[in-house]
This record gives C-alpha cells, structure tokens and sequence, in this order.
DNA sequence: TGACATGATTGATA
DNA sequence: TATCAATCATGTCA
C-alpha cells in the first residue's frame, strides 16, 4: 500500500516533464514561485482519484464534487486528455483507418446506372431502354412492357430516397444526441473535441453499414425487377382470335407470296395491336408450318377463302362500302379482294405494295369467289388429304425446293391470274 | 397430365 | 438483313 504514493508522485513527475501543458496551466494558475505547493496539490488530486474507488458510493459522490470543483481540474482533464489521446484514441483511431468500401462504391454505381440514385430524369427510362437494349433490343415495341418497369423502378426509387432520408435524419439526430451527451460529459470527465469529432465519425461509419444494408436491398430489388421484365419477354401469350384471324386473312390471301412488305408488317402490326417483329415472326412461323404441313392447313385455308368469297359477294351486292374495301387476293384473284375485318388494312398495304386498285375488276373477281364459295360448300364433308384439297388453295408458290417464289417480290405485284396455280385458275372450274 | 398449338429464339444462309 | 429451319418454352385442351 505504501507504494501507491510513490508511484502517484511519480505519475506526477511524468506528468510535469511530459505534459507541458499542465505545467504551463499550473503556472498560468499558481505562479512560478509555488513550487512545492503545486506538487502538493497535484499529488493531493492524484491520490484522491487513486483512492476514490475504495471509498464508500457517498463519500466517492462528495470527493468527486470536490474534484469537480478543484481548480487544478481543468489542468488534469487536459493531461489525461492528451494521455489517452497517445494511447488508446491513437490506436484506435489508426485501426479505424479503412480503405475506401469497394463494395459500396459497386453499390453506388450500380444505383447509379439504374437510375435509382442521381437525377431523376430519364433515370428509369434509361435504365429500362438499357435492359431492352441488353436482352436483345426491343425498342419501343415493348413500350407497355416499359412502362411497367419504369413505374417499378419509380417506386423502388421513391422507397430507396424515403429510406435514405430517414437514415441521414436518423444520423443526424443521433449524432448530435451523442455530440451533446459527450460535451455534457466532458464536464465530469476528459473529453476533448478532437474525441467528440472521432465518435461522430465512428458513429458515421456505424450509419454507413445500415446504409450499405440499404443500398444492397435497393440493388436486389432492381436486379430481381430486371430479371423479371426480362423474363416476362419470353414468356408467350397467345394473340388474340381477331389477330389471328386478320394475320390468317393476309397469310391466304396472299398465299403465292406470303410475304408481306415492311409497310404491310407496321399495318398488320397496328391492326393486330402487336409488334412488327411478332408479325415476322408470325409470318415465318406460318410460312414453314404451312410447308410442312399443307394438308393440315387446307381447311383453314378453304375457311379463309370461304370468308373472302362471301366478302366478296357482298362487295357485288351492296356495291361499295366503307366497311369492307377491296383488298388484294394475291393467291387467285386479280389482285382486288374484299376483307370482311381487314379491308381498309389491305386497301392500303396494296398501294404501298405498289398494286392499283381497280373497281372495275370487282366484278370478275366476285365471280371468282363466288366460285370458291360454291367450292368450299360442294366440298363440305372435309378432305381427305392435302392433295385433294390442293384443288381450293394449293401451294401455288411453293417452287420445288419447297421454298416460295422470289420472297423479295411483293405477291400481289405478280398477277396471280397469270400464275398456273392460282386460286382463281383452279376454282374457276 | 400429356399432347398439341403457337409465339419466341437462335444459328445458318443467301 | 430477311428468311429458313430447328428448337425452346409456354398456353390450351381433352
């Protein structure tokens, strides 16, 4: 026991030669010429302190006012101030020096990139434009599709920036709770404004990692959106009947050249309310499948030329009408046909396709049709195979690689009436 | 649940 | 670059 003293003694010594600080405080306090008063005094405050955790809590209470009320006190707390400010701060401060995050630099980017983060304009639209353009590009014909994902991506962003808000206000508050605390604490022990600083940034760096946690939970929500709008390409939905029926009505009307040109595509597409590209394919689709398999076909082809011939006897009978305009019969007529859905759509593609429209031929084609029509019924009961029923609609441009004729000539350009297997040739009898 | 239908994708080709 | 041919993946129906 009798050693605590000495050793207090001395800490002091260390304290004076080390510290010039108190030194120069106690000198500022007490004057030069009080030597060995202030070595009392300090020893005094240092065996007090050493002492205080033997005592009683109330006498502990009394001393440590009396510490508090010391004058040497301020001396004191800047020594042990700069003490731990060399050891244990300095230490801890040099293990928390950390690279920057990496991984938070990924997430920022990617954020970034999204559009979740950063200016909002054009952000999500942008970001799904960049998904389009990463899964194939499909530009704007998928601007429904789009559309879903950009008010997704919206409502990511809007949580992302809500969370975000409450995170810095969050860190703000408790920052500021602690800054106050630590100064309120500063008064009963050493607390000096460079350790404040640094518990503000540990406190920072604490809030970081939440919102990393954040940051990585917006990120998975993108990537999880993302694979779904690009999944959700994939996924195929069967066309409407309507479309079918319109994309059915072209395919056999034009069936010597089932080829539609790119402005008969953008129209078939307007019309069946899909994409271009689903056109084409559609189109390519059926090219082959009807190829491959043209006795199965044949009664959805005599069902369509059926269709075509009642339109056309209607054309004869009620003479022009708005609703149902000739259109091209490229697989048997003189290239003017009548479409009970599709008309105008024919109208038009005709003239793009470069055919003149030509009413007085009306009348010679009804007469055709009407021929099919009868074809069709004499011929109720079914067929019984592909050739038979080749008798109606056979696959007068299929040449004999089994491919169709020149598919960069626009049928209805070609004059099916010249053509040896046209529709009109071959129900004509 | 399996067979078939059908839209989409992919690689080859002219 | 459009098309073909094969194939995949999903929808539909009995």
């Amino acid at each position: 026991m009798d050693e605590q003293p000495r050793l207090m003694h001395a800490h002091a010594a260390v304290g004076m030669s080390g510290h010039p600080g108190l030194s120069q405080h106690i000198q500022d306090n007490t004057g030069a010429n009080d030597g060995d008063g202030r070595k009392q005094d300090i020893g005094d405050i240092l065996q007090q302190i050493m002492t205080i955790t033997d005592q009683s809590l109330d006498e502990a209470q009394a001393r440590k006012h009396a510490l508090n009320c010391h004058r040497m006190k301020p001396a004191l707390f800047n020594v042990l101030c700069e003490i731990k400010e060399k050891t244990v701060l300095s230490i801890r401060g040099a293990q928390e020096e950390e690279p920057p995050d990496a991984q938070l630099m990924r997430l920022d980017n990617m954020l970034l990139a999204e559009g979740v983060s950063g200016p909002e304009k054009g952000g999500g639209s942008a970001a799904a434009a960049a998904a389009a353009a990463a899964s194939g590009g499909i530009g704007a014909d998928n601007s429904a599709e789009h559309s879903d994902y950009r008010a997704k991506l919206s409502q990511i962003r809007q949580i992302y920036h809500t969370e975000l808000e409450k995170y810095e206000q969050a860190c703000n508050e408790f920052t500021t709770h602690v800054m106050n605390l630590l100064r309120e604490q500063s008064r009963t022990r050493p607390i000096s404004p460079k350790e404040i600083e640094r518990m503000v940034g540990i406190i920072h760096r604490k809030f970081s990692s939440i919102q990393m946690q954040l940051k990585q939970s917006t990120c998975e929500a993108v990537m999880i959106l993302r694979s779904r709008f690009l999944d959700a390409r994939r996924k195929r939905r069967n066309f409407n009947k309507q479309a079918t029926e319109i994309l059915n009505e072209y395919f056999y009307s034009h069936l010597s050249n089932p080829y539609p040109s790119e402005e008969a595509k953008e129209e078939l597409a307007k019309k069946c309310s899909i994409t271009v590209s689903q056109v084409s394919n559609w189109f390519g689709n059926k090219r082959i499948r009807y190829k491959k398999n043209i006795g199965k076909f044949q009664e959805e082809a005599n069902m369509y030329a059926a269709r075509t011939a009642v339109s056309a006897t209607s054309v004869s009978t009620h003479g022009s009408q708005a609703n149902s305009p000739s259109t091209p019969n490229s697989a048997g007529s003189a290239g003017s046909f009548s479409m009970s859905n599709s008309g105008d759509l024919f109208m038009s593609v005709q003239s793009l396709n470069g055919d003149s429209y030509q009413g007085s031929q009306v009348g010679a084609n009804v007469q055709s049709q009407v021929d099919t029509l009868r074809h069709v019924i004499s011929q109720t009961g079914g067929y019984s195979d592909g050739l038979a029923a080749n008798q109606m609609y056979s696959p007068q441009g299929i040449n004999a690689n089994g491919g169709w004729q020149d598919p960069t000539t626009p049928s209805s350009v070609t004059s099916p009436t010249e053509g040896p297997g046209s529709v009109h040739s071959d129900t004509s009898n």
